[in-house]
DNA sequence: TTGTAGGCGTTATCAA
DNA sequence: TTGATAACGCCTACAA
């Protein structure tokens, strides 16, 4: 049995309003009607028509409905990649928001390797998508020439991307940074170590202000020796706590850029004989699954990524549909989840 | 700064062949041959078709394209949810494989709702993909004679799916239990329990199955008082473990459906007293990513999910190009990891 | 209430 | 080598 016998040997080509039309008796003129049930129409007549339709199986071409409207209905999502945590939390909040509407969703992944996000983003324009949004972004300065030249609305969103960009939606880092230092200043901590990552990275940044301004607001100095830089995965925070604890004054706490780092820093502590949280409290940002796995489970900052999505996709719609946007960026607070990781200090 | 100055700004409508056309002083046909470089056409009239539809921004419309050719290049991706390991992985793998070929991917998340599902694909036919991949499907019997309404081919994958529809790839279940049941065998254990799911769920009665040929094999018989339901989440393992330890003669080991399952049953095992691996092994399936952080991390089976991936995308392909392919399922093998929760048995 | 006809932006088939 | 013209499938005035 070959592909022929499901396909080929139904040369029955797809119901079109025309057939639909002809089997009913009717024009396509008044198909059409009984399809989108406009008000010209008999009851009697649309109720027939759509029994037929039904039964042929007929399903409107989106392709020539959308021709002659001038429009798709449809917008492009260009993604870091879908194995990520952050990105399984956002895009379903943009696709249950855009069930209702009928849109479609154009998909495609990028590695946040510049090229190929160009590409992505230059496919959809050529899908006619009436909205991109992109999910980590690694081009700078790009986005707004392009939404300019195509008349294609551009939002950005996610850990990555070009912050001078008018549209974008982003989680309050410097806030949840400032959340989780100033939870372990209430736990007792004074000396208190960051492991960061490298300066390119915005959000970094961002998060390193936080944990400033809760020192200063604290009266705590600020001390240099105690910020280390990461690599925002497992090895950076395991080689970043190993320095930090061979220092002739160790801190008794660590602010991590994420979890990935923190895990790391519990390995790193861990080998070196540092109890956690006993010795050290230990703090990251994201609330990744595996937080609550790791032994002891994972004291961290939870970013609210479905209303990320939310909003991300009302602002693509209303800049669709030419309403006003103010070109602030919208800012989403985070929330402190306080696991295991994090106790008073031992002299306290 | 609003909307208007970045795209009401520009009023000029989209350029299209005509404009080009118009703009050269030459029809429209003329321009369709320079742009799809077709042999009958002067090389100079070309060169300045060319640089005319360039300088003007122009980008052809692929739906008047699609409309015209009767293709789309493009498939739907239906799929469970983004926020599970199995279709994080597997969807890369179809992206991947389709980025060469300039297809596009049109995404949409069921939720393993019926109703849902069929509105996912009817809406994909509606845009006329010219093909379907669903991951992880509760339809049953009705995918055949879609695909042949339709004359759309459509491959089903993913641990939940109607597995009479001709077209599927899917791994080894049977093949893979049997590696882990083996596994514990050959450690020595011969009192093994077997923690599963509820019938209905096809792939996990290819598991039970493979458990069973593993224990006539070695000349174990098959003990009913050893297996016991599960839900595939950690309560259902929890709950399992205990039963399987107030038995009379409670098993050394113990093979689970999943990983979930397994992680269920560590916690079970932990909470009655019992130590994992030197009192009781476990086995899982699916090695998810928070497997290896459990303590002790968790003995599992691999599923190839790329390869599943890769081999459902040259299915479609090769459907959708007409080419014969035989309607048998494509089973692709496992591979046993073993990590900490597997040990002898005590009294070897 | 129903039908006619033109248009949406391309491609493809004939003529010229 | 170029141009007219008919699809492609649907929507929407305007007519009947």
């Amino acid at each position: 049995m070959s592909k022929k016998d499901h396909k080929s040997s139904k040369p029955t080509r797809r119901a079109t309003i025309k057939s639909v039309a002809q089997r009913a008796g009717v024009t396509i003129t008044t198909v059409s009607r009984a399809l989108n049930n406009k008000p010209d129409i008999s009851p009697a007549t649309k109720a027939r028509i759509l029994a037929i339709a039904e039964e042929m199986g007929y399903v409107p071409s989106t392709l020539a409905r959308n021709l002659a409207a001038q429009r798709t209905y449809t917008i492009g999502l260009a993604v870091r990649t879908i194995a990520d945590m952050w990105v399984a939390e956002v895009v379903p909040a943009i696709e249950d928001g855009l069930r209702e509407t009928g849109y479609g969703v154009f998909l495609s992944t990028h590695y946040l390797n510049a090229e190929r996000e160009r590409q992505a983003v230059k496919a959809f324009h050529g899908q006619q998508v009436e909205g991109i949004i992109v999910i980590s972004s690694v081009l700078q300065g790009e986005y707004l020439s392009l939404q300019q030249e195509w008349g294609t609305p551009i939002v950005l969103i996610g850990p990555l991307m070009d912050t001078t960009h008018p549209y974008t939606v982003l989680s309050d880092d410097e806030g949840g940074a400032r959340l989780a230092t100033e939870h372990l200043i209430s736990l007792g901590h004074r000396r208190i170590g960051h492991i960061g990552v490298p300066d390119w990275v915005i959000r970094a940044q961002e998060r390193l202000k936080g944990y400033r301004h809760a020192l200063q607001r604290n009266g705590i100095p600020y001390e240099p020796s105690l910020i280390v830089p990461g690599d925002a995965h497992q090895e950076g925070g395991y080689q970043g706590i190993r320095d930090l604890l061979s220092l002739p004054q160790p801190p008794t706490a660590v602010v991590c850029f994420n979890d990935l780092t923190a895990i790391g820093v519990l390995r790193g502590a861990h080998a070196a004989g540092v109890r956690v949280p006993k010795d050290l409290a230990v703090i990251g940002f994201d609330d990744v699954p595996m937080a609550r796995f790791v032994e002891p489970p994972l004291s961290t900052v939870r970013q609210n990524t479905p209303a990320i999505g939310q909003q991300a996709l009302a602002m693509l719609l209303d800049l669709i549909n030419d309403k006003e946007r103010s070109i602030a960026p919208v800012i989403l607070p985070t929330e402190l989840v306080v696991r295991e990781t994090s106790a008073p200090t031992p002299t306290r």
